[in-house]
DNA sequence: GCCAACGTTGGC
DNA sequence: GCCAACGTTGGC
């Protein structure tokens, strides 16, 4: 099983919407990153858990678990013009994205901010934490996975 | 709103 | 293949 970073805009998806999600489950569509993409595509699995975080906000942090519930297949947004991820070189006999389906399992006790995760020396490794780094979808390791979970408790 | 960092595009 | 221009991300 892996571990994996997921960022959203609360205000755009935030994670109160996966909870109110139909079987609590949503597509992550319109990730159009190539990095991204091959994590979700390669190397997501069903029953990878997910920590869903909060981006471009007043308080960014991980603020609930997820689950991936579907392995990676193709982004079907990206064929259709009218959405806002339309992207025409992607060929449904060859598509260029890929989503997953996530669905919610809990939020945290509390939020556990980008400004604590720099703080604490053990998370210095985390590829969220590494500077310049936009990605939207990152692996997580074991270890991060539950210094992070053991942050929770204090 | 600002701006640093990064990814992508396209001319050459 | 190089690199300038541009668009986006996301913390602050």
């Amino acid at each position: 099983m892996n571990y994996w970073l997921l960022k959203s805009e609360p205000d755009v998806f935030g994670i109160d919407d996966l909870a109110k999600a139909p079987k609590k489950t949503e597509h992550w569509d319109g990730v159009r990153n190539y990095q991204a993409r091959n994590f979700m595509r390669d190397d997501m699995n069903k029953g990878d858990q997910v920590f869903f975080y909060h981006s471009n906000c007043a308080e960014p942090g991980i603020v609930g678990i997820a689950e991936i519930v579907r392995a990676g297949y193709p982004d079907h947004t990206a064929f259709d013009p009218k959405e806002k991820y339309f992207d025409p070189k992607s060929d449904p006999d060859k598509p260029r994205w890929y989503m997953v389906d996530v669905r919610y399992r809990r939020k945290l006790k509390r939020p556990i901010t980008l400004k604590e995760l720099k703080e604490n020396k053990g998370l210095k490794s985390m590829k969220l934490l590494q500077k310049g780094n936009r990605l939207s979808v990152m692996p997580v390791t074991e270890r991060e996975w539950r210094a992070i979970l053991a942050l929770e408790k204090r």
